[in-house]
DNA sequence: AACTATTGATTGAACGTTCATTCAGTCAAG
DNA sequence: CTTGACTGAATGAACGTTCAATCAATAGTT
């Protein structure tokens, strides 16, 4: 609304920025704060402690991520082309923000994550399994738990990005060689009865 | 050897313990020490900072992954019995040492793994090309960088374990389902010239 | 219009704590 | 006696958080 919400924003794109380059542990609020381009005691007005902002920035995350992938994504279509079509805006989103996967691998696996982030509502996570529902509904996918499907694909998904950010210098292969992994999941979780499509 | 070695190893596994519950930022060096029954000084003895521990810790985790791992693969078998006893042991080794796997995502995604880590030798990386180099001469696998599918196989592994681990408490499937997961990537991996063995 | 009062956001210096690291002194083995 | 590991209190820097003081905007009064 006001600039009073334009400032928390400010204060949540600076900790992802510095957050990404430097980890939780690297970045101070009061270099945040700087960053911002607001004095260090104002965080405190937005959000309770470090810790409250971090959390809160894992929900803005989340929430940018649902918003951006699922604007792209039209029901209506044949499923499988839904499913290339997240692969690829998955890849995008994550290769134009690096930020956000960055950020997201680090709390992840950090006591942040505590068991009461773990089990608040999760709009992204429900999204994702409605998506692989509707795969299965349709009877494109195998006839598994959604849940399971929703973890095969993105646990390539991230891996893949993961190498290309982290492993970049050492060894590489070619692009398009890269286009034949979502065909190889898709292998994999097609539904074998509707092969000869 | 002596003992001085194994107060090195003592030192490492206090590291690795604390660090898997309380995050980098969460485990001073102190807390550390006393854990592993040492002084505070004794252990800039065996590393020059806090930091070189970490990056040390980081090679010995490998290092343990790649002798568990290397151990029970045996060349010989035929490579569909090898990759399913590689998945196997995967899932066995991440869940029996969480550790390993909470460190090794904790370290990956922090600014500890910096470019000269990354570019230094790699040998668990390299066993891995090598096991996936196999399944492609033998004509077993798709005809790909065994990069790709060495990208492809641990992403479902990493993601499959995180997925147990971290949100167990919210959405739970058989267990009996998690056993398709492999089947699902062998699906995708295999050269479909061979399909009807 | 001019002036004052009130409210709430904002500032940044200061505080207290935590932590990595050091080092003078101790100890044990050869 | 010598050597080198070991100890743990001391050091100093860094950081999260607080709060008294300032500022800006709006409302109220004449």
């Amino acid at each position: 609304m006001d600039q009073t919400q334009d400032k928390r924003i400010l204060i949540l794109e600076s900790a992802l920025e510095l957050i990404r380059e430097n980890g939780f542990h690297g970045t101070p609020v009061s270099i945040v704060a700087k960053h911002a381009g607001v004095a260090a005691g104002t965080v405190y007005t937005y959000f309770k402690s470090k810790d409250e902002l971090i959390v809160a920035l894992y929900h803005y995350v989340k929430a940018g991520l649902l918003s951006e992938i699922s604007a792209k994504d039209h029901a209506s279509d044949p499923f499988q082309k839904r499913f290339f079509a997240l692969w690829n805006n998955l890849i995008q989103v994550y290769l134009n923000k690096p930020a956000f996967q960055k950020f997201l691998e680090q709390f992840i696996s950090s006591p942040y994550n505590s068991p009461e982030v773990q089990s608040g509502p999760d709009p992204w996570g429900d999204w994702l399994f409605q998506f692989f529902k509707d795969g299965v509904d349709s009877q494109t996918l195998k006839p598994l738990s959604p849940n399971i499907l929703a973890v095969m694909v993105m646990g390539s998904v991230i891996s893949l990005v993961r190498y290309r950010v982290y492993f970049k210098l050492k060894k590489s292969f070619a692009e398009q060689e890269l286009q034949l992994i979502p065909q190889m999941v898709w292998d994999g979780i097609k539904n074998p009865q509707e092969t000869n499509l």
